[in-house]
DNA sequence: GATGAATGAGTATTCATTCAT
DNA sequence: GATGAATGAATACTCATTCAT
């Protein structure tokens, strides 16, 4: 956790120095990330740094916690869905929203994601706690449509959590990376590819999956 | 690719520097990962290394092919299902060859998979070439079933390839994740595990997700 | 040019790099030289080393600076000659000044000439501009005389400055070399062996030549 | 000096190895020349070299010897001057001689000139007694003009041979820099320029300023 | 609280040379 | 006589971190 240092710092300058981690994060992953860069980036004296953050993990799991203040306050800020709502509504919900997430802010998503999933997923230490956290919620999602009656008891709730959550969390690069890329990336424009045609079909194909199965049912 | 003089190595010290690179990419990631440490564990001169690989992505490259070989050599040791069966019994079929690959090649698997997924520097480069020929074969094999009526053909092929990539190349670490695990790690014992009931039970739930869908449908 | 941070070094220190810089060139050449051989010679952290320099060609080029720079105060703190006088005795102060900066900066001149002259790698580059402005100069001199009538109008200017900057730039070492050298290389006594009546006799053979050419001219 | 092993070598073979190293130290200097790179551009086994040379320096020395063999033959090869002729037409035939082989040999003669002017004139060991053979030759032709009449006896001997020397060695360089460098370097044509009228002047001038020196002569 | 110089272990890679086959 | 694998010290340069000002 930063320090209180750099919570007093004015509001501006901090976040500057996040803008700058997320690039460094995003473009050289964890081990990668050069904190020289970073402080000639952000133009702040190298032992600053260091009165800051605790270390350079430090700082990467301030980010970490962006992404979550971020990705809560972007799902709080769209009209809530109504609690009673069927499951798979509140998925596509759900989905949509993660999807535009993913979208907006795909650099920190990426700082984030790759390392948390790279160089994290194996060797879990310190992130495991976070994601069982993720998981542990995806489950009690599940459990609690099968009490009403909208999902299939006969699945185990943590293998659907599971699914969800490794599909909601790699499905926005997939559909990124449908789309035609320009040579300079993928950064301009997401937000109307994710509105196009074809990315809504993807959207509803998958949701569909996770509905019906692939299965072709006979009548 | 790695120079004729690694080949011509004895066998056992081939291995042997394998299975230092296995651990140490495993380890530490793409970048993290020091020639120094592996050719020290190995017992080799720093000048050596670099008479049997071009460089360090030489190396990768070189397990990046073996994990191909070897799992390749691995589906095709196991008694090949009937070519006339339904889909979701091949697929079945391949989740158990899948997961025990993963079990008794986890260092390899992780290794590969970490930088190949996390550390996508590379994944446009070099990677994705690779990344989208397997995609490939899984879309092929979806387009297979809907012709033969297993699978609805309202699904969209490709998101179907992506969730069925997806789901096989995140199980085998979900599953294997879901063992108590000791402190050493889940190197011992996974393939028993793998057998267990609770497993088994993990996978079937996977497959009828995949089959059916979560929707609980009424009679 | 060095960083900010090597000029806000202690006199004494950086005169100490500066030396150790000196006698490593001199002795090794460009690509010979060796930063930690340097850095350890001069006591410094190798990382201080970048602190101080963007890299190994950015000391040398200090001391490319640093020749001129001396070289020029060391002209002007002799009396400065007559304006009006002939350009052959003014080419005799020139060359008189010259030597003495030689015998007295040798280790200093050795190291930038060597690299300058020999290893024409950055000739071509960098230091092309700098030659290129020294011949100019000699060429201006040689024209001024011309049309002064102290020089023959038949020679061609730009070939006379070329004669004049080749033996001036290695008359140093040549009569230098004359000495009976100590095995332990001329350092020290250089100045007296420059007073010495061998060493002018040479010294004033080389202008006689240069203003009368080698013909014996019958009388 | 090369093992017998290497004169022992097919012709063809030798001279391949000799053009490659001259190529590598033209470009590279002593220092920076690499066994590795001339090994493997000659395709011979790294250790082939030491079957026919003791080091590198003893390659080196080879080409040393190579330039002294074919300046010698290449000298010898052309009409052979009157030996009655007076020292300055003598000077000429040399002079052109010199500059013809410099562009002939450009490779050669800068492989060798750069490392023994760059990295020998200061550090002398070696090549030391193989440049005062040298001079000593010179000395002698000066003294024998001196007794012939043709030099004035009150010019050092020593010093006139340093000057001839030094403008001898140099002179090859400036004619051909004087050239209009095209971006690819000067390999091409050179023999044409030095026979074109520019280049014809400066060498008169040269030889002109070595005759009657720069001082206008009142009549 | 801010600074930025100092540090030395760390990096990937190349080197000339040896020597067993 | 030819080979090319083995070696380990060498290279220039970067790193995260400390600490005196």
């Amino acid at each position: 956790m930063p320090k209180a240092t750099f919570y007093n710092l004015p509001g501006e300058k901090r976040a500057l120095i996040e803008e700058v981690a997320i690039d460094e994060f995003a473009e050289h992953g964890f081990d990668g990330a050069s904190i020289s860069a970073m402080v000639s980036r952000a133009g702040i004296a190298k032992g600053s740094f260091y009165q800051y953050f605790e270390d350079k993990r430090d700082l990467f799991m301030h980010l970490v916690d962006l992404v979550q203040q971020r990705k809560l306050a972007y799902f709080q800020e769209r009209t809530p869905p109504d609690p009673n709502m069927d499951i798979f509504t509140y998925l596509r919900w759900m989905f949509e929203a993660g999807m535009e997430f993913s979208a907006v802010q795909s650099k920190l998503n990426a700082a984030v994601s790759r390392v948390l999933f790279g160089e994290g997923l194996y060797q879990a230490e310190v992130f495991r706690e976070r994601r069982e956290q993720t998981s542990r919620m995806f489950a009690a999602l599940i459990e609690q449509a099968i009490a009403r009656g909208d999902i299939d008891p006969r699945v185990d709730a943590v293998t659907a959590a599971f699914v969800l959550e490794t599909l909601l969390n790699t499905a926005g690069v997939f559909i990124l990376n449908e789309q035609e890329v320009s040579p300079s990336g993928l950064t301009a424009g997401s937000i109307e590819w994710l509105r196009s045609e074809r990315s809504q079909q993807i959207m509803a194909s998958l949701l569909h999956v996770l509905e019906f199965g692939l299965r072709k049912i006979d009548k």
